[in-house]
DNA sequence: TAGGGTTTT
């Protein structure tokens, strides 16, 4: 199609291994009927209640459906295996059905025996809408037989059979339960996304059989299923486990690569645009990954810029990112009238966590905004690196939902192969303070834990310090939980942030520090779109507090609660409604434990500075001095600057400063600041300020 | 002095 691209055609990733692997060989036609399609998300939002648009089908065409899944040709096999082995890995690509059948299968073989089968999603939207399905397609009321659990919803009952789950829900579970006694099987979904969470179940489970299947009675059953996965390190994890392959049931996606390597993938993205745009049809959907909101926000301008000088069909461009608001989001499921192309541009988010369909080309930057921590300073860093892959065929993918399609790769076959296989997995990139805390609160040891990837050694040593600093921990060698740590473990929060609401008693302010850690537990309440800045920032003078940004955010989350119309609200104020909404349900459900704990929740009215104490109690390991020049140092020593989004930025420096997170983008800045007294730090935290003393 | 990918409890 066009000179630029060496096609390859199709192609699938390798699944190489000499293992002696069951192969169940399966050839069905590609799907061709809509309510075929395995509806794993519903795609728009993270709204916490999901309508239930499945029962309006019609109970036959759902039987018809789920004969014509490739998962169901071979489940007399299928079930088979599962009887026969404890342990099971199943392979099984977008369209197989094995998410919403496995379980169904299971139930009607009743292989669950007295308890419950549990299925783990890395996502709630997609833990809820499988659940649907699954109850819809069983003709039962969801919440009876087959029900779901995530934060702040539990859809289950006594008679439930068939569980969804997030992967953090079955977590919390194993904190109280860590032989997860009330499963008899648990499958683990999506396993090749290894999410911290995953990766730590994947261990708990393995343990929890041990001791059960040890014990002869009440014995569990672990079947781990993924798209394409890194079968051999798996297996292996798993004791040789035997592995179940499933074909899926896509459309072909033809692949391109260039046959240049492109100095800027902005520029190549645009050029490939228009290039594809005035060659195919009108009602041919494009998807572009980009890395983020600002680079999105660019390519968007350059189109609309383009366009107006170009021939062709009308184009509407819709952006994709997180943090966009969610009515904005949804610009992307609207259907475009005839005659008009739609062309989104997204992150990752694209990649797995929503189907946009319709996508006919995809054109994969290659590229990934990729997030790692450096276990000294306590910094993250976010760096544009190239994406594995895995990730590259994940986003290919998207073309094939609803018909034939392609992938337009921005860089060379050879960089291609040249790339890791697989996403590095996040427990071996990120801080590990609350997955540690987890995991001593179970009775396990950090130390010795099995872990399929092993996350560098300072990394855990860095988290067990920080504990003990906390006072969640006795000591860092042999850690037992102390009385705080234990009541710490209770809140579903960052340790230091539960460390704030434990000491807020003592200064009077759980009714604020509720309100502020709840937001901060939140995504970015405030939205900034590139070309409204200045409108944004205007509006946002209302809530600034010169003592800094956490009581800003109070501010602002004070201002949400009381208006009337909030949406309205959130929108003229540039907030994102989504996140503060969440806030709110956070800080429920943050209440709710203080009162379990007996926590005296009182005001402390104006006193901001005792909030901003309480603040330093939890957050005293986060200190910044102040340097020439308007720059600062932390208790690290790691030298930083005030993040231009920070209300303290631009005015005169101060002394001493509380930040809730260091990240080094082009530069290492410090993000939500408040401006503390140094000598509070002697005050609430006596033995740290001695140690970091020499920094000061 | 200038800018935060994505999840989850």
């Amino acid at each position: 199609m066009d000179s630029k691209y060496a096609s390859i055609g199709r192609e699938k990733p390798k699944i190489t291994n000499d293992l002696t692997v069951k192969r169940l060989k399966l050839c069905v036609n590609n799907a061709n009927t809509k309510k075929d399609k395995e509806q794993t998300t519903n795609g728009a939002t993270n709204n916490n209640k999901l309508e239930n648009n499945f029962p309006k089908e019609n109970t036959e065409d759902l039987k018809e459906a789920r004969k014509s899944l490739p998962v169901y040709l071979v489940r007399t096999r299928i079930i088979e295996e599962i009887k026969k082995h404890d342990t099971m890995i199943l392979i099984g690509e977008t369209g197989s059905g094995k998410t919403t059948q496995i379980p169904q299968l299971i139930h009607e073989y009743r292989l669950e025996g007295k308890s419950c089968v549990a299925v783990t999603q890395p996502r709630r939207v997609a833990a809820i809408t499988l659940a649907l399905r699954v109850a819809a397609e069983m003709n039962t009321d969801i919440g009876s037989i087959v029900g779901y659990s995530v934060r702040f919803e539990d859809v289950t009952s006594p008679r439930t059979k068939v569980k969804y789950l997030t992967d953090g829900m079955l977590l919390r579970e194993a904190v109280t339960d860590p032989l997860l006694k009330k499963y008899s099987i648990i499958v683990l979904d999506e396993a090749h996304e290894r999410t911290v969470n995953t990766d730590v179940l994947f261990g708990i489970v393995k343990l929890a059989q041990k001791e059960r299947n040890g014990q002869k009675q009440n014995p569990l059953k672990v079947i781990v299923m993924s798209a394409t996965m890194d079968v051999d390190s798996f297996r292996k994890y798993y004791d040789n486990c035997p592995v179940i392959y499933l074909e899926g049931r896509t459309y072909p996606v033809t692949i391109y690569h260039s046959k240049i390597k492109h100095e800027d993938y902005q520029y190549a993205a645009i050029c490939t645009i228009f290039q594809l745009h005035t060659t195919t049809p009108a009602n041919e959907d494009f998807l572009v990954f980009l890395t983020g909101q600002e680079e999105i926000e660019t390519v968007m301008s350059n189109i609309k810029q383009i366009a107006k000088e170009t021939v062709g069909p009308q184009i509407r461009v819709c952006p994709l990112y997180a943090g966009l608001p969610a009515a904005k989001q949804l610009l992307v499921w609207k259907k475009t009238p005839p005659g008009m192309r739609k062309i989104v541009l997204a992150t990752n988010i694209a990649e797995a966590s929503v189907t946009i369909p319709e996508i006919r080309y995809v054109i994969d930057t290659g590229v990934v905004k990729e997030r790692t921590w450096c276990t000294r300073t306590g910094a993250e860093r976010l760096s544009v690196v190239p994406c594995s892959q895995a990730a590259s065929w994940q986003r290919a993918g998207r073309a094939g939902r609803t018909a034939a399609g392609a992938s337009y790769r921005l860089y060379t076959a050879t960089d291609f192969k040249c790339r890791r296989q697989h996403n590095i997995p996040e427990i071996v990139r990120c801080p590990l303070t609350s997955t540690v805390l987890m995991l001593i609160a179970t009775g396990l040891d950090p130390g010795t834990f099995p872990l399929i990837d092993t996350p560098p050694k300072d990394s855990i040593h860095a988290a067990l310090l920080l504990l003990k600093e906390l006072g969640a921990v006795d000591n860092e060698s042999n850690p037992k939980l102390t009385v705080l740590g234990k009541k710490m473990t209770a809140f579903p929060i960052d340790p230091k942030y539960a460390k704030i609401l434990l000491c807020a008693p003592e200064y009077g302010c759980l009714e604020e520090a509720l309100s502020l850690v709840a937001v901060m537990s939140s995504e970015n309440v405030f939205h900034t779109p590139l070309h409204k800045r200045e409108d944004a920032l205007k509006v946002k003078q209302k809530f600034i507090s010169p003592l800094g940004d956490h009581i800003t955010l109070l501010n602002v989350y004070r201002a949400f609660c009381k208006a009337p119309l909030k949406k309205q609200w959130c929108r003229e104020n540039y907030l994102n409604h989504k996140n503060l909404s969440y806030a709110f349900d956070v800080r429920q459900q943050l209440l709710l434990v203080c009162q379990r704990l007996n926590l005296a929740v009182s005001s402390c009215g104006n006193a901001t500075d005792q909030l901003l104490k309480c603040l330093l109690s939890g957050l005293f390991t986060n200190c910044a001095w102040s340097r020439a020049g308007g720059r600062y140092v932390t208790s690290a020593g790691a030298a930083a600057s005030l993040h231009p989004s920070s209300v303290l930025h631009g005015r005169s420096a101060n002394p001493a400063l509380v930040y809730t997170e260091l990240l080094h983008t082009q530069r290492s800045f410090l993000i939500n600041v408040s401006v503390v007294q140094p000598q509070w730090l002697q005050q609430v935290a006596p033995e740290y300020a001695r140690r970091c003393r020499s920094n000061r």
